[in-house]
DNA sequence: AAACAAATTAGACAAGTGTATAATATAAAA
DNA sequence: TTTTATATTATACACTTGTCTAATTTGTTT
């Protein structure tokens, strides 16, 4: 359950792009316009990162005519979750609370986002 | 001050039992004893990945007889923070809550963290 | 059925990462 | 001062990742 292989950043990208459009499945075309584009990548380029995650079992696809078509097959939230677990785990020895610590210091980014913290923990009881 | 590179795994290992060493300089001896036999490495492999940490401006070394010593430059806080910070913006949106509730969900690794963290958040006001 | 166009596949390549063998320095011992 | 150990350097190599060009497939027009 935590065993998924972290993927690369490109292929990463094209995983979000997957998970966060609510069709099922999509084609190249419709990648390209949403992280293609952005990233400036090539048609094959894009293919390339799809076939890689295919081999890897991150998703699957079907050939529809001259397209080919994508399904998602991992599941968003369980990756983040694993790569996350990770995270703290290699840098913050496994500590929450660490972690939180190191990015709240003094005239930070994250300050504004305390009230927020303390309103979600206290909702938890 | 956040243009850090971000180290691959074995020369991050590297830098942790530099980092984590209260002595400085150290010596090849030294690092063999506190990562290179734990990961298993020969001795040349560690003085590659301690040459390319060089290169990338993280430590710097002298000869000294046949040994070599090495100094850490860059500062483990920083690092962390660094690539805390990213990692946050790359998987959570830049949300600090995105992230707790990521890994807090039920039966949860974290639960028993939640307290710890209840306190850290009173402590601050 | 031939030609065209759009999409995909095959294959290639450079840079980065993990890892090691063989060669070379150099301090210490004989 | 030769020899012996030991540490370092120089290389090399396989895999992964980012990227692409050229070749091939396939549906659509003539």
């Amino acid at each position: 359950m935590d065993n998924i292989r972290k993927l690369p950043e490109a292929e990463f990208d094209v995983m979000v792009a997957l998970w966060d459009c609510q069709v099922s499945p999509v084609n190249t075309a419709y990648l390209m316009e949403n992280v293609g584009k952005h990233k400036g990548w090539k048609a094959p380029t894009l293919i390339s990162f799809l076939s890689r995650l295919e081999e890897k079992g991150f998703i699957h696809s079907e050939k529809k005519g001259k397209e080919r078509q994508y399904y998602a097959d991992a599941i968003k939230e369980d990756y983040i979750k694993c790569v996350t677990l990770d995270f703290i785990e290699k840098y913050h020895c496994g500590s929450l609370v660490k972690m939180i610590d190191t990015v709240c210091g003094e005239n930070n980014d994250f300050s504004d986002q305390l009230d927020e913290m303390k309103k979600w923990i206290q909702n938890l009881y």
